[in-house]
DNA sequence: TACCTGATCCGAAGCGCTTCGGAAACAGGA
DNA sequence: TCCTGTTTCCGAAGCGCTTCGGATCAGGTA
């Protein structure tokens, strides 16, 4: 492999001169720097990743570490997470690499090795917990990071999150000035700290009406559609009082709820409302669910920017307000909502 | 982060002898070796790898690159294999890392990055094609890699595969001997190196007895139990001359084949005999089965000992007779296979 | 003429590690 | 006494890169 050196004999210069030319510094002449770049390509230069942290302390590689066993891998979500940061990542000249965390050194332990290795030059974190280690560690460690999501507590570290409080607060608003009174919402795992935040945003606006809430309408699981279906049905058959709208975690759950719905007989939106979050994954589309599905909207994939650019800050070493983002949602309105049956509003 | 230099200092030793002593080279007094490696656990002492890649040209990290939409994420395989290899490589003190290779710089260029970076050692080539250009263009380039599996071609590198040609062939052969002249082969997705192997195996023992092989007997497809379901009815109401045996590349693909026959009013293995390779996978049992499943038997996860192994000893510049293994599968007789009906074997 | 300025370049040091080629100290054999 | 061999250590060089602190030279100013 080509070395500065290499092109320092080739062209007659110094090494430091081809040095800063190819990194584009400003006390180098315009047309010597060409000259170099010319030189560079002809003679395929790759910087040695190795020799340029040892001597400025950046590697350009970032890393994700992953859970063994993570309930991401096994649905479809978690390549789209890998290649899109992976993308945005190489469009900046760095590489993206991944590790999968043992069971045995499960999180920290990895983090360490791969940091104080000093390969890396941050991480991103993904599946934030409610009570996540990571951030306080990596934080003490003096390693940049940036989060997706946020975990509870001070988040004084970079991230890029949606508002998944605003979202489910949004819905369930929606619905309560329709004249839904008994909503329901079927969310994702708890533990995740969105899933928490989601929980907020619905009590919060039912709370703001006066409206009572009630355990049993507050669904937890994966975000698939067996869980949409389960829930749908448990909760039609164990109570006098069901609801009249649905807020769904997912679009997968709302194909489930759909399914459970015209299995018992239930019209959307005459009997029944119902509102997902659209991340758009998957392939499935939202507006192709007979009646075209209301939903939250902000596409997942629009994350991998904000990530990527937030991480390279942190090891920049830009100010945090720079570095973090709460992304709002659309609402999107199509057919699958209306007002509540009974209410003064149906009509 | 602790150096060498700082746990020579707290020894009053040499940066050299330090550095030798926790590299267990010979000429160190034991003692003193002791003196250092506790100095070091005491500092918290990581190497750093860039220096280390620097200095000697290696950095104890090696990767693998994924292409982006591969099958594999999408079966719960994959997880397995990284694991698997990430585990295997951890205990060589090594780090094992993963890329996800775009679309528009699919294969080799992604390699030619991470290479050239200087960041990796080597390579684990996985999913190998009958016709794959990356085990040439890493042998020019001078990168150590092992592959699991083999490319058709000259096999003149590192490799770790199991005896696909026999296991089809001995499974072949067994009901060959059991007087079955119709012998269904549901096979893989055509493309991969080790389905062509299989077929080959089981064409090998078909001819060898003089029996003539047909087209409509093999079968290709996603290794999934509908595949099997599917291939199984296809063959039953399409021919005149339904096979008395099925082999199937998997225990998935023979789930399929074993839902099919009870639909279709055939017992096993009275009416058809089922084979079935098993990789051990996905946590189906092929001894759960009812009737218990005969299989070929090869844990996938027997394979990263071998690999890792095979790619440090690439690394170390072991001779190529070190590093490549075909393994042998196991036989397990079950309750799925018998003499064929009609035969004068069939009792 | 002497001095300053800006543009363009270079030498040398240093990042943390390994390794080559000795050096020092002591033993035993001639 | 001299020579040789062992054991245990160390200095220095070098991997490829960045960067600090000048050096050089043109041209302009006093």
């Amino acid at each position: 492999m080509a070395t500065l050196k290499d092109i320092s004999r080739e062209l007659g210069l110094s090494v430091t001169q081809v040095s800063r030319a190819l990194n584009d510094h400003s006390d180098v002449n315009e047309e010597t720097r060409l000259r170099v770049k010319e030189a560079a390509r002809l003679l395929k230069y790759q910087p040695n990743l190795s020799a340029r942290k040892l001597a400025n302390g950046r590697s350009g590689m970032v890393g994700l570490i992953q859970p063994y066993n993570s309930q991401m891998v096994a649905d479809g979500m978690w390549m789209e997470v890998i290649s899109g940061l992976s993308a945005q990542f190489s469009s900046r000249g760095m590489q993206f690499v991944l590790h999968v965390a043992q069971e045995h050194d499960q999180g920290l332990p990895a983090y360490q090795k791969l940091i104080s290795g000093g390969a890396l030059d941050g991480f991103v974190l993904v599946e934030p917990k409610v009570l996540d280690s990571r951030p306080d560690f990596l934080k003490k460690a003096g390693v940049p990071f940036v989060v997706h999501g946020r975990c509870s507590g001070a988040t004084d570290y970079p991230y890029f999150d949606i508002d998944n409080f605003g979202l489910s607060y949004d819905s369930t608003r929606k619905l309560l000035a329709l004249g839904h009174r008994r909503i329901a919402l079927i969310n994702g795992l708890q533990g995740r700290s969105y899933v928490d935040h989601r929980s907020d945003g619905y009590r919060h606006a039912l709370s703001e009406q006066g409206v009572a809430f009630d355990t049993f309408l507050l669904r937890h699981g994966v975000m698939q559609a067996a869980t949409g279906l389960v829930n749908t049905v448990e909760i039609y058959r164990g109570t006098e009082a069901p609801p009249t709208a649905i807020i769904c975690s997912n679009i997968l759950v709302a194909k489930g709820v759909y399914q459970a719905l015209e299995a018992l007989g239930l019209q959307i939106p005459r009997d029944v409302s119902v509102i997902a979050h659209d991340d758009v994954l998957l392939g499935i589309d939202s507006k192709a669910f007979f009646p075209a599905l209301t939903v939250t909207f902000s596409p997942l994939r629009d994350s991998w920017h904000p990530l990527a650019q937030f991480l390279s800050g942190a090891i920049e070493g830009k100010p945090l307000s720079d570095l973090q983002q709460v992304a709002q949602c659309a609402f999107i309105d199509r057919a699958s909502h209306g007002p509540a049956r009974g209410s003064r509003l149906y009509g």
